[in-house]
DNA sequence: TACTCTTATGGTAACGATAACATAGGCCAT
DNA sequence: ATGGCCTATGTTATCGTTACCATAAGAGTA
């Protein structure tokens, strides 16, 4: 074959059809002044000679690069995968992308990987939480671009928040189970280090037990953050082991509360009648074990569409919504029903 | 304030400095030539003037844009995600990053998204399957990048690929069921249209009960893929209504096959004593729910780490590993013990 | 008829980095 | 002392697109 050339540009449209590069850049504007003949021309001649559009040109020249970065602790959790879907449909009808990374539950992953998204020129960057490294922060409030955090009310926002106090959240769940008349009551959680998130939680429910004058010191660490339903069952056995006596369990994550729940069947114990159990995400596996089980919906995709929004009407000059307090809701099913 | 002015580039380090650059430049790529004493006081002075390294104007100077493009049917499955952290991380040590992709289990979505990924001028592109419209292998085949397709064995394919025969992998959990005894037989998927890789498993799951002269008739759709718990509950009630004489369930996924189980939980059916149930992917939930789910694991971060590689490979100009050929393992757990 | 306005198109320079080549000075061996 | 080599740096042009400004032709108006 004789066109092994390197790839055709814009120029080499406008040469076969003898128009300016401009008139060719025009064409593949859907909004632009073009003849529709031309544009039609342009655009077949393009299909003919395998034209692909050059999006790294574009964004230098026009200082707009269409991306929207966002870091989540992990890809495999679906509250994230949740909210990361919300954000990248909705972004994607305004033809913006998302640059995901991964930070592992780790903030001075969160650094490195803010710095390393930054360099490519987003739009806007939303991070998961309020808890960063002095120098991502520093990094957040030099950037010129609308900053979000989200699944979180920072202390002390870099910019805008979409999200929820993890801490004031256990209260209701809390409340719930003083309500049937529980007094002891204990928290299965990981260990306090890494995960912000989870350890706001883990403070919510002292409180909210203190709160109550009841006693808030029967704290399983089931290990390194996130925890696996494994890691959730091996908290249960310790639990029971512990304190026999317990009446109740509040669990930092369905996923830890189902493992919880298997453990109390394999050691014969029934949910709910000799414990209660709570978790928090609202995952699917909730609404359909045995017994369901009781949890907190976070509404996880609304937060990546609220904040979507938020970033397009920043974008936009539109007067922007301002912060977004999302109320998440406690459900209440088997695993905490007399 | 008076630094209002537009973000800092690599020209004005290099005038606050009096240096060239280019000299600039190189203090910023780790291995070049720059004397220890000037580029200390090149990221010095870049840290204080707030610089970001701008990789939109590096990428179209050196026709290379660090990014990999990735199309995942989901974001919200435990497998793809996975193959998603493998890819990821093992890129990640030589400074790639991931551009990804949802096409919703869509062929047509996913021609649209892979037009849009290719005008990023990734280094290289990652597919699920190897099922796609007729443009989408075109534009595929024109790019001059390597193109992987995972999670399957292609029958025409466009580069490498990278995956496991969907079809040939339910011999081994058809074999299994037969020789525990079973032969009635029977298979939970989605309907057919969308998820390519289920409805293999559904030919491969007939074609292996024909090889063993069984009625495979015992098929039941559970609605639009990917199928979830629920609809494997559903489906499983279904399947106890149509056929009450099934001694084994083969399911396509291990989500599907967790919903089975707690319908017959609920149902009060003895799970294995009165059915065995198989799943597929091996996710976590099978091997903490109770009883424990034989299912077949299929390496998904193996498979992403191995496409790494094999990219990897290809960029460096090494003779390529060529295709790489997965083998899924089965795993026998309580639900198909007697 | 002259003048404005709109539509369609072209010309030029610039976005911010770096590939490719050039050069200056120091060190070493012969 | 001389040539060769290595290190540290500079100069120039360029990647492919589009912002900005200019212009030509036709349509509409007074």
């Amino acid at each position: 074959m004789s066109n092994d050339r390197k790839t055709p540009t814009m120029a080499d449209i406008a040469r076969v059809l003898g128009v300016s590069p401009m008139t060719v850049s025009r064409a593949f504007k859907a909004d632009s002044l073009v003849s529709p003949e031309t544009r039609e021309a342009i655009l077949k001649a393009a299909e003919e000679l395998g034209y692909v559009f050059d999006s790294t040109a574009a964004n230098l020249r026009s200082q707009k690069s269409g991306f929207v970065a966002v870091t989540i602790p992990s890809i495999n959790n679906a509250n994230f995968a949740d909210t990361v879907g919300g954000l990248s449909d909705t972004l994607a009808k305004r033809d913006m992308q998302i640059l995901l990374g991964y930070t592992n539950y780790d903030i001075d992953e969160e650094e490195r990987l803010i710095e390393q998204l930054l360099r490519r020129k987003p739009q806007a960057i939303v991070v998961t939480g309020g808890t960063h490294t002095e120098r991502a922060r520093r990094l957040l409030q030099t950037v010129a671009i609308p900053v979000i955090e989200t699944w979180d009310i920072p202390a002390d926002p870099i910019g805008h928040y979409v999200g929820f106090s993890n801490r004031a959240v256990m209260r209701d769940m809390v409340d719930h189970f003083v309500s049937l008349g529980c007094r002891r009551i204990a928290f299965i959680g990981g260990d306090v280090a890494r995960d912000s998130r989870g350890s706001e939680r883990r403070l919510g429910f002292v409180a909210a037990m203190q709160a109550h004058g009841l006693d808030a010191t029967r704290l399983i660490a089931a290990g390194s953050p996130p925890i696996s339903m494994r890691e959730g069952a091996n908290a249960m056995a310790k639990l029971i082991d512990l304190y026999p006596d317990t009446e109740a369990v509040v669990c930092v994550s369905d996923l830890a509360a189902y493992g919880a729940l298997t453990e109390c069947r394999r050691l014969g114990v029934p949910v709910p009648e000799r414990f209660f159990i709570g978790g928090f995400g609202n995952y699917e596996i909730g609404e359909v074990c045995v017994p369901t089980l009781t949890t907190i919906n976070v509404f996880a995709r609304e937060i990546g569409v609220r904040t979507a929004q938020l970033i397009l009407d920043i974008l936009d000059d539109i007067q922007p919504a301002g912060d977004v307090g999302i109320s998440p809701q406690l459900i209440v099913r088997e695993s905490s029903r007399r």
